[in-house]
RNA sequence: GCUGGGGUGACAGAGAGGCCAAUGUGACCGCCUGCAGAGCGGUUUCCCGUGGGUUCGAUUCCCACCCCCAGCUCCA
């Protein structure tokens, strides 16, 4: 079986068929590291993840680049406005690097609480400062762009006639409306010969910190630039899967294949499958800071689990607009219990002699790797799991083996949809032998029919987030 | 205006031309429990935005209409 995925360059679902046989070259858009990561950022590389994962239980050698934006991208119009990262540096009286390597610690942080795989490498910008002057070089040489004033563009229209500008599915450029946000000047559309046209190169204002020597002027790379070089440096110049959000479809992407187009000439496509994931909404409208519906990652991991927060990720579609709010997130929190539940209980089971989850483990692998295959239908595949734990549950007369490797299957799928499991908990909780010995001494009182003071040992560790279960093999806690 | 994605049972959210519409949450009943929880069983909900068409048969395909969301150089 193969995994057929939804490439934006042809807006349909295509079978993945890697350049090399069994391994995978992945390129995602990264962060621009100014602010911290929020929800959204986070779903949006949990897909990712989730792709890596996928593919790399399915056998392949994936490698995987996620790039850090650390310099270039604006915060007003194209080419024009503050670099993000030099104004809440200013803000926060900061060395622009200084703010960088704060975000990028935490980013890793988050990330790794996040449960997210460790990328093979994580690229910055302003360490390829000599990689991208020299890109810019060769698309000049090759006659794609243009300098105005110490400011080098690309030339989209010549581009065009040459090679055609799909964005990314069937639009072309004439059907964009010019300047539709109302954020270009009229300056820079008159330096540009095409309003299309944008940064290469962006001469550096006196005040400007963050300013590199070049052929053209003292200044700093446009941000497209950025992932062109870095996706050709470290995975070529044609490679297999390039991911980001619904929002650089256009115009970042088109702008980067174009850049890699016009600097390698070969007019070859750079990317075989271009994949986007939909933002999230939160409380049903688009999230922002005025609306106070911004959640960070920094705030969710302090009340949520971070597996919690993954189960919520892979319970939606990456390509369907979802709705995030701290409901969705309860309801996922019960969701990721009932796994967490069947495996406890499981485990504590002595087994009999059936077989029956032998089959119905066949059956789980086919249709999980089935949802999967089908451009990553993680939600599908998360029913099918919480199917599969159903089927668990009622196995309690099954081989002591069998449930111990359905468990153990139980718990691979859910780690590659990147929710991870840890049922050690219990036991590594400081003062856990002391819960123990709680429960002793109100096992004790049930026998004697002492009930209220039972309750009372029960509902006091409730108080303290331990959960008391009573089974027929005795009383059995948990932290919440 | 252009482009894309949607409208499914109380809610969230899958799905596929027919195998009487997954899964989770909520509610209710039962089993199990001293009680609770977890678990199990059952109930709660279907002709799936509206109107046409194609078909032996459509919620799934086609057309029209209504509504919603997103993007169109800030954004994952």
């Amino acid at each position: 079986m193969s995994l057929r995925l939804y490439n934006s360059l042809t807006n349909s679902k295509e079978d993945f068929v890697p350049i090399e046989e069994d391994t995978v070259g992945l390129y995602s858009c990264g962060q621009t590291i100014y602010e911290d990561m929020h929800v959204g950022n986070a779903k949006t590389y949990a897909a990712w993840d989730i792709l890596n994962r996928y593919l790399t239980w399915k056998g392949y050698d994936v490698f995987h680049v996620m790039n850090i934006t650390d310099v270039g991208h604006l915060t007003d119009d194209a080419d024009e406005g503050e670099d993000k990262v030099e104004k809440a540096a200013r803000e926060k009286k900061l060395e622009p690097m200084e703010l960088v390597t704060r975000q990028v610690r935490k980013w890793y942080r988050e990330m790794n609480a996040l449960n997210m795989k460790v990328h093979n490498i994580n690229p910055r910008a302003t360490g390829h400062m000599v990689e991208m002057i020299e890109a810019v070089k060769s698309i000049i040489e090759n006659g794609y762009a243009y300098e105005r004033n110490g400011t080098v563009y690309f030339d989209v229209t010549k581009f065009a006639q040459d090679h055609g500008y799909p964005i990314l599915g069937k639009r072309t450029v004439d059907s964009l409306e010019v300047g539709a946000g109302g954020r270009v000047s009229e300056d820079k559309l008159s330096e540009k010969r095409s309003p299309y046209d944008f940064a290469l190169w962006i001469k550096a204002e006196p005040e400007h910190l963050m300013k590199w020597p070049s052929p053209w002027s003292l200044g700093y790379p446009g941000w497209h630039l950025e992932c062109s070089v870095m996706a050709a440096k470290y995975l070529g110049e044609q490679f297999d899967i390039h991911t980001g959000g619904v929002d650089h479809i256009f115009p970042h992407h088109p702008n980067e294949r174009a850049q890699n187009m016009a600097m390698s000439c070969t007019g070859g496509e750079p990317v075989r499958y271009w994949v986007h994931s939909a933002h999230i909404t939160v409380n049903g409208e688009k999230m922002s800071k005025s609306k106070g519906n911004f959640y960070t990652v920094e705030e969710l991991l302090e009340n949520y689990d971070p597996a919690v927060i993954r189960t919520f990720f892979a319970s939606i579609h990456y390509r369907s607009q979802s709705d995030f709010s701290l409901e969705a997130l309860e309801e996922s929190k019960k969701r990721l219990e009932r796994f967490q539940n069947t495996l406890r209980t499981a485990d504590s089971w002595d087994g009999g002699d059936r077989d029956s989850l032998e089959d119905l483990m066949k059956w789980i692998r086919k249709e999980f790797e089935k949802a999967m295959d089908d451009d990553l239908n993680t939600p599908l595949a998360m029913s099918k799991l919480l199917e599969f734990a159903g089927h668990i549950n009622k196995s309690q007369d099954d081989r002591k083996e069998i449930l111990g490797r359905a468990t153990e299957l139980l718990k691979e799928l859910l780690e590659v949809l990147g929710i991870p499991l840890d049922p050690g908990q219990d036991n590594m909780v400081d003062g856990g032998e002391y819960i123990d010995l709680l429960l002793e001494i109100r096992q004790r009182l049930r026998e004697n029919g002492e009930f209220a003071l039972a309750d009372i040992i029960r509902d006091d560790l409730a108080k303290r987030n331990v959960v008391v279960e009573d089974t027929p093999e005795g009383a059995r806690w948990r932290m919440r």
